[in-house]
DNA sequence: AAGTGGTCTAGACCACAAA
DNA sequence: TTGTGGTCTAGACCACTTC
C-alpha cells in the first residue's frame, strides 16, 4: 500500500467494498458529501476517488442522482490497461495457468528490434519466449523483448514467475503506459513448435509496446494466441 | 462547440495545436501555470484539459518537467473509447468506404436480445445489417440492434450514413460508456453472404455494448471483420 | 426546495528535475 | 534554489433529479 495519496486509498477501500458486497450492485453509494465526511478530506478528493472507479467500470456516475453500482462479476476479466499474467492468474483458479520459458537470453537489436525501440542496431535486448498452458492447453505464446538498458539484470527464474512482480517491486521501474494493438497473422513455425494449435493456421496477436514515465520504451511483446481462446475485453468512456 | 466546458474548449484547442504542428512533437507544452494565465483560467482547469491529452496519448506528463508532446501520427488511428464509422473515415481517405443496408426493420427481442438488453422478449427492437466495403473489399458486417424504446424512429437512409450523428445529434441521446469484446468466431451463412472473405473461415467480431448516462444499454452491435483486415489499437494508461 | 454530481477558483504544500 | 507537475483544501455556482 502506498503511504499517501489519499484519493488513491479511497479508491481501494471503495473498490474493496463494491467487491466484497459492502456497497451492492444496483444500490447508489453514499453522495459525494457524505463520503467527504466519512473519510475526512474534501469533496474534490472524493471525486477523484470516484472518477477512479468510474475508470474502471465499477461505478456509473449519474447527475443529479448519486453513483450507481455496476454489476462487476459481469466484467472481471482484464479491463483495459495492462495486462500482466499475474492479474490474469488472479482473475481465474490461479495453478490454472502453468508457463514455461522456451528461451532466454541477451542478444543485439538487429533490424527488426531497432526500428521498433528507436535504438542503435547493436543495443543489447532480453529476449524471452513463453508458453502459457491453460486447463491443459498450450494457448498463448508470449515473446517479449526488454532494454537492457533499463533492465539490467533478468534471469531465466524471473520469467518462469512474474517478470513484472520484479520489474515493478525490485527494480522499481516507473511503468507508466502500454500501446495495445491487436491483428490476426498466420502462423509461424515457433507457433506450431510451441503451440497447441489444433489445426487453426491463424493466431490473434497482441502486440504491447510498454513505456516507463519518461516515455521511452523498454519492453515490446508479443502475445500470440490461439484463435478459439482469444478474448480481450475494454471498457471505454465517452470521448471527452 | 459546446458553450460552457472550459476545460473541454482548452482541451480542443490544445489537440488541434498538437495536431497542426504548433506545438511540435517531442517539445515541452508550456507549463501549467503559463497556460492558466494564456488562457485565464485557474490551475485545476488547465491539468483537467491535460489530463484528457494525456488521456488521447497526445501528451506525456513528466513530473518536474513539464508535458511532452508525442508522436501524433504513430497513432492516428481509432484510440480506445467508442468508434463509429464516421471516426473512421475521418481517419482515412474518405470516400473509400461504402456502406451497404442489407436488412433493416423493427422485430422483438426474443430470447437472445432479451438477455442481451435485459428487457422482456416481446421488445421492439431495430435490427440492421449493414456491410463495409473498403477499398473494394466488403471486409465488415455490422449487425446493430437498438432499443426502440430509447430510438423512436430509424430509417433505411440513416443507416445508410451515420447512426450515431443521428443519435447524438438529432436525437440527442446521451450516450456514455461502451464495453467492447474482441473475439474470434467460425463464419455463419451471414458472413459468406454478406463479405468477401476471400477463403477465411473466421472471421474477428467486435462486440459493442452501449449505454446512456442512466446506464441503460440501449445499443447491442456486433461488428464481424475479416481477419486479414482487422486492426484494433488501444491506448491504456498504468492502473491507478 | 433540497440534494445530487459537474465545473471552477485561488490558494497551499509536496515530490521531483534541472541548473 | 527555482520551476515543474501531483495532491489537497474550502468554498462557490451551476445543471440536473427528486420531492
Amino acid at each position: 500500500m502506498t503511504k499517501s495519496n489519499k484519493y488513491k486509498q479511497i479508491f481501494e477501500d471503495l473498490s474493496e467494498k463494491i467487491q466484497n458486497g459492502t456497497y451492492k450492485t444496483n444500490t447508489i453509494l453514499p453522495s459525494e458529501n457524505e463520503l467527504s465526511v466519512m473519510y475526512e478530506t474534501s469533496r474534490e478528493t472524493i471525486r477523484k476517488a470516484l472518477t477512479l472507479l468510474a475508470q474502471k467500470g465499477l461505478i456509473q456516475k449519474l447527475r443529479g442522482k448519486g453513483s450507481l453500482v455496476l454489476d462487476v462479476s459481469r466484467m472481471n476479466f482484464p479491463v483495459s490497461g495492462l495486462v500482466s499474467f499475474k492479474e490474469l492468474q488472479s482473475s481465474m483458479g490461479r495453478d490454472e495457468i502453468v508457463t514455461t520459458v522456451h528461451e532466454f537470453g541477451l542478444r543485439t537489436a538487429g533490424d527488426t528490434l531497432s526500428s521498433i525501440f528507436e535504438v542503435s542496431g547493436d543495443s543489447e535486448i532480453w529476449n524471452v519466449i513463453r508458453s502459457r498452458k491453460i486447463q491443459g492447453e498450450k494457448i498463448i505464446l508470449d515473446k517479449s523483448y526488454f532494454l537492457r538498458s533499463e533492465v539490467p539484470l533478468l534471469t531465466k527464474d524471473i520469467c518462469e514467475n512474474s517478470i513484472y512482480e520484479y520489474l515493478e517491486q525490485e527494480l522499481e521501474l516507473p511503468i507508466d503506459f502500454a500501446k495495445k494493438e491487436i491483428v490476426v497473422e498466420e502462423c509461424t513455425d515457433e507457433d506450431r513448435e510451441y503451440l497447441d494449435l489444433e489445426g487453426y493456421d491463424h493466431v490473434v496477436v497482441v502486440k504491447n509496446y510498454v513505456h516507463l514515465k519518461d516515455a521511452t520504451l523498454f519492453e515490446y511483446t508479443e502475445s500470440r494466441h490461439r484463435l478459439d481462446k482469444f478474448r480481450f475485453v475494454d471498457f471505454a468512456r465517452r470521448k471527452h
